[in-house]
DNA sequence: TGCAAAATAGCACGATCGTTCTTTTATTGC
DNA sequence: GCAATAAAAGAACGATCGTGCTATTTTGCA
C-alpha cells in the first residue's frame, strides 16, 4: 500500500523561488537580501522579533540603514521574511526527515526526536515560534497572522502524525489524538522554559520521558 | 502527626510592609506608588515587562513622566516592583488557598485548579511569568534575577506538593516527583500558548485531562 | 498656622527608532 | 564599453525612549 505523500505548505504568499538551479545566478539584490534575512533571523532568535531593529541589522551586515530598509519597505515585511525563513528551516530540519520514516509510531517518534533536537539547539539561540507567540499574542496584523499560520501548520502536522499512528494501531485505541498533540506541545514548551530561562539541567531527559509516558 | 507549615517567601528584599493596619494611613507617596505599580502591572501583563514605558505609564496615571520616575529611580526598579507585585498576587490567589487543603493529592489538585483558574483569566490579560521568561531568558541583571527567583520559588512549591502527595501514598510509588512537576508545568504552558496565542477552544479541558492522566 | 520636607511637574538632553527623499555607486543587458 | 537600471548610501524628519536637573506644589508635623 503506497503511503500518501503529505506535504506542508506555508500558507503565505511565497515569492518566486529565486531561481533554484545554481547555473542561473541570483541577482545581486536577491543574494544580499538573503544575507540580511540570515542575519535578521540570527538576531530575532536571540532578542525576539520585536527586538529586531534595522539599525543594528545594518551594523551587523555592514550596510547603511536605508540600504537594508530598501529590501523590505517596512519593518513588518522584514519580520515576515524572518518568519518565513524560520519556517522553511524548521520544515527542512524537523518535518522533512521525519516523513521519510514509515507511517505510524516510528514517524511520530522521529518527529518528536527531531523537534527535541532542534529545541535543544534553541536552548542557546532561542525559538521564534515560542518568543513570537508571547510577543504577538495580543496584537493583530500581518506579522501576527504570518506567525500564527506557520505555527498552526506545524501543529497540524504533528496532530496528523498522531492520527496516523493511532490508525496504524500503534497507540491505545481509546487515545485522544488532539489530547496527545497538546501534551507533546506542552513537553516542548516546558523543556524550552526550564532549560533556556531557568537553566535547569536534565530537562531534555524529562521531555523524552514525558513523551514515552504519553505514547505508552 | 502535625502537618508542617510551609511558607513560601519571595527571596527579594521586601520593603517595609507599609503599615498593615488601616488605622495608620499610608503616606501619600506610598499610595500613589501603589497606584502606579497597579497600573504598571496591568500594562506589563498585556505588553510585557519590556514593553512597559514610563511615558505611557504617566499618561495612564495622569501624572508627569518625572513624577512617575521619581518613585523608582530607574526603569529596572519599576520592573522589579511589578514582578514583586505579581508574585504577591499569585501567591495569595494560587498558593495560599491551596495550603488550606489537606496535604497530599487534595492539596495538589487544589494547587493545579487554582493555577488553571488564574491562567484562564490570563488568557485575556497575559502572564508575566511566561512572557517575562521569554523576554529575559538571554539577559542578565537584577530584573532577570528577580523574575527567575520568583518563578523558581513557585515551581519549588509545586514540586514540594507533589513530593507530599507521593509521601501520603496518593501517587504511584514509582512516580518521579520532578517528572510530574515538569509535565504539569508543560500543561500550563501549552494551555497558555494555544488558548492565548492561537485562540484554540477547549484548551482548558485538555489541560485538566492532562493533569488527570498524570496523577493516575 | 507656618515651615521643613516630601511629592510632583516642567523642561531639556542624547540616543535610538522607522521611514522618506535625494544622490551616488554598482550591476546588468546589449 | 555604454546606457539603462538596480542597489546602496547619505542625510534628515518626527517620535519616543530613559534619565537628570530645577522649579513648584502639596503634604505632614510642631
Amino acid at each position: 500500500m503506497p503511503t500518501p505523500v503529505i506535504v506542508t505548505h506555508l500558507p503565505l504568499p511565497v515569492p518566486k523561488p529565486a531561481a533554484s538551479e545554481p547555473a542561473r545566478a541570483m541577482l545581486k539584490g536577491q543574494q544580499t537580501k538573503q544575507v540580511i534575512v540570515d542575519a535578521a533571523l540570527g538576531l530575532a532568535t536571540q532578542i525576539g522579533l520585536e527586538g529586531l531593529s534595522i539599525g543594528v541589522l545594518a551594523e551587523v551586515t555592514h550596510m547603511s540603514k536605508s540600504g537594508v530598509f530598501a529590501h523590505f519597505g517596512s519593518r513588518e515585511e522584514l519580520q515576515i521574511s524572518v518568519i518565513r525563513e524560520y519556517f522553511n528551516r524548521f520544515e527542512q530540519e524537523v518535518f522533512v526527515p521525519a516523513m521519510r520514516e514509515p507511517q505510524g509510531l516510528p514517524r511520530l517518534q522521529a518527529l518528536f526526536a527531531n523537534w527535541m533536537k532542534r529545541v535543544a539547539v534553541e536552548i542557546q539561540s532561542g525559538c521564534i515560534f515560542i518568543s513570537g507567540a508571547v510577543e504577538f499574542d495580543d496584537r493583530i496584523g500581518p506579522v501576527h497572522d504570518a506567525l500564527a499560520s506557520s505555527v498552526k501548520t506545524w501543529l497540524q502536522a504533528v496532530h496528523r502524525t498522531v492520527v496516523q499512528a493511532k490508525a496504524c494501531g500503534h497507540l491505545d485505541e481509546n487515545a485522544d489524538e488532539k489530547q496527545i498533540a497538546f501534551e507533546i506541545h506542552g513537553l516542548i514548551l516546558a523543556l524550552h522554559y526550564e532549560a533556556r530561562f531557568l537553566k535547569y539541567p536534565g530537562s531534555i531527559d524529562r521531555a523524552v520521558q514525558g513523551f514515552n509516558n504519553i505514547v505508552a
